[in-house]
DNA sequence: ACCTGAACACCGTTCAAGT
DNA sequence: ACCTGAACACCGTTCAAGT
């Protein structure tokens, strides 16, 4: 029925967010579209190439005026979907250095700040998710900003820039 | 042939060094032995169990004096073998706070501090692997020197520890 | 351009049964 | 205790063919 490359890409987010990463297979974005398996290969060259393309939605309006908040909003970006920080992470390590957030942070604290900062926030993103997924019974926190040992490692990497 | 979960272990780490994660299937694992695939069962009770114990035994002899030899063991043990950081954080995500390194680190700076030099140690030693395998495969140009980085990053947390 | 249908070479896991 | 053999319900990807 005429799919596009942007259908694709977010009826992948819909699979990924419903099901998460583990069942979000090619075949179930597919059956999502109402379409043959075979079909995504018309948009997409294979599934790797899918997960960067949603990897570079999730990230796509992350900004902020310092590092901090920086960080903050990807990693509110990365958390607002189900394994987002996975997939994001596993994307970005392909390209480090290219992504347009990690230029904005180097352009704000210097190369190698940058890169830690990326490599914390993604890690604990990570940590967050894996988490949430293991305790799947009972609430968890709505707000991310409130886990404050994320905040608290931020803190102690930017103070080794003097900040 | 009356194979011991150590055996079980080993013949994946071998199989996960020769072909890296991707193809560490328990059907390779068990050709590995030269046994049928349900055979694993008999040891493992599923995937993620047998991956864990992989992790395990990566981090084994894994020690330092200090913060920074501590990072630096642990970031070669990982190294040491094919996508070893993603075993390891994948299967130390589940149990951040419960590792021996974890703990070790934390009695010498720390809670948070031990938090996020981990979560540091493995998103650089991740990164690291992933490009090593991007080159390998040719889909990058080169591999670039990040172990200079690595120490760089560590000094940045570290400083604003104080040290 | 976009999709179907069928196939290929794989997965993890279960389970009754053998020794 | 350790393993086989067969099965089940899946994968990613390719490719000729249809519209």
């Amino acid at each position: 029925m005429a799919n596009s490359l942007p259908d694709v890409v977010a009826a992948a987010l819909r699979v990924l967010d419903s099901y998460g990463l583990e069942f979000c297979s090619m075949r179930r974005v597919a059956a999502e579209l109402e379409v043959q398996p075979s079909a995504l290969y018309h948009h997409v060259p294979n599934k790797q190439s899918l997960l960067a393309l949603m990897a570079d939605e999730i990230v796509r309006d992350v900004d902020g005026e310092d590092p901090r908040a920086l960080c903050h909003a990807l990693r509110d970006a990365m958390l607002a979907i189900r394994d987002g920080a996975e997939v994001v992470a596993t994307a970005s390590a392909f390209r480090l250095g290219v992504s347009e957030v990690q230029k904005r942070l180097a352009d704000l604290v210097g190369d190698d700040a940058a890169r830690t900062l990326l490599l914390y926030v993604f890690g604990h993103a990570q940590s967050t998710q894996t988490h949430r997924q293991a305790s799947a019974v009972g609430a968890i926190d709505e707000d991310p900003d409130l886990d404050p040992s994320f905040d608290r490692g931020l803190t102690l990497i930017l103070a080794g820039l003097g900040r």
